[in-house]
DNA sequence: TTTGCTGCAAATAGTTTGCAGAGAC
DNA sequence: GTCTCTGCAAACTATTTGCAGCAAA
């Protein structure tokens, strides 16, 4: 079983458990959300929908995420330019690689965040619950396309 | 001088040689940038202005936020849930731990990130330009008043 | 059969824009 | 005197909400 495959259920599994019902537009949008390739936006989840749902409505789309994100199994990355970005494949905090040219969002591996963590507890004498950390840059793809 | 009294000369020389105009009102708004204590929103620079210029209008403050922007002057943290806060006392990137319970912005020091930033570029083969890092957490006064 | 979900439309919040008059230079 | 800036109102975008009918359990 693939990876995004496991995602795909452990959270329909969870909603199951919390009594929420399953139907087709719901589970539509937690495939989408259990692969998150590319990191997709609202917009992005309704274009790949509308084909199977003629009838799909944003408010739907919001609303699925919403409940996904109260269940902790997506990570939403708010951009105030360019939209909500969703993440329920690796719905934990982690660091993003954004190209600001073509918009592609990539997931480095990092090891040292934990420890600054712990680092900024001291300084600062908060207790940290979360992070987020990005970094903007143009990619590979569109350094070779524009010299 | 002290460090937010040159912050305002640098940003209001540098709209100078670019032709701007000074007005009052930009005036005033560029002071409270320069200071950005507790990392200001809109609303916070609108509500701060209103007994001086009792005629401000928020469409004033979002045109000048702007501008400065555009000089490369401050650095706007945009938060999908509570808006966007703007520094414009260290307008390069650095990162916040920010209380989730008061919404208080405060500066840890850091050392280990522009290390980071060549570990993430090495790894992706994306040139870097700019990052972002918040720690959200529960400042020592939150957790005092409520044990 | 009950309860929650969907789809539509309207409402909302944050930000931007058009325009006429005022003010900086 | 010229040209940009301000303030108001309207427009706009992204997201949320109310409600009636529908479908999952």
């Amino acid at each position: 079983m693939s990876d995004s495959q496991k995602r795909f259920e452990i959270i329909v599994q969870k909603l199951r458990k919390n009594h929420h019902k399953i139907t087709p537009q719901r589970l539509a949008i937690i495939q989408i959300l259990s692969e998150s390739l590319g990191h997709p936006s609202v917009e992005d989840i309704y274009a790949q929908l509308k084909n199977d749902f003629p009838t799909m409505s944003l408010a739907t789309i919001y609303r699925n995420i919403l409940l996904v994100k109260s269940i902790g199994e997506v990570l939403e990355l708010g951009f105030p330019d360019w939209g909500n970005r969703y993440d329920g494949n690796k719905p934990y905090p982690h660091p993003h690689v954004i190209c600001i040219k073509c918009k592609k969002i990539v997931d480095p591996d990092l090891e040292s965040l934990i420890h600054m963590e712990k680092e900024v507890a001291n300084e600062t004498n908060f207790k940290i619950l979360t992070h987020r950390l990005d970094f903007f840059g143009i990619c590979g793809d569109c350094t070779a396309k524009q010299g």
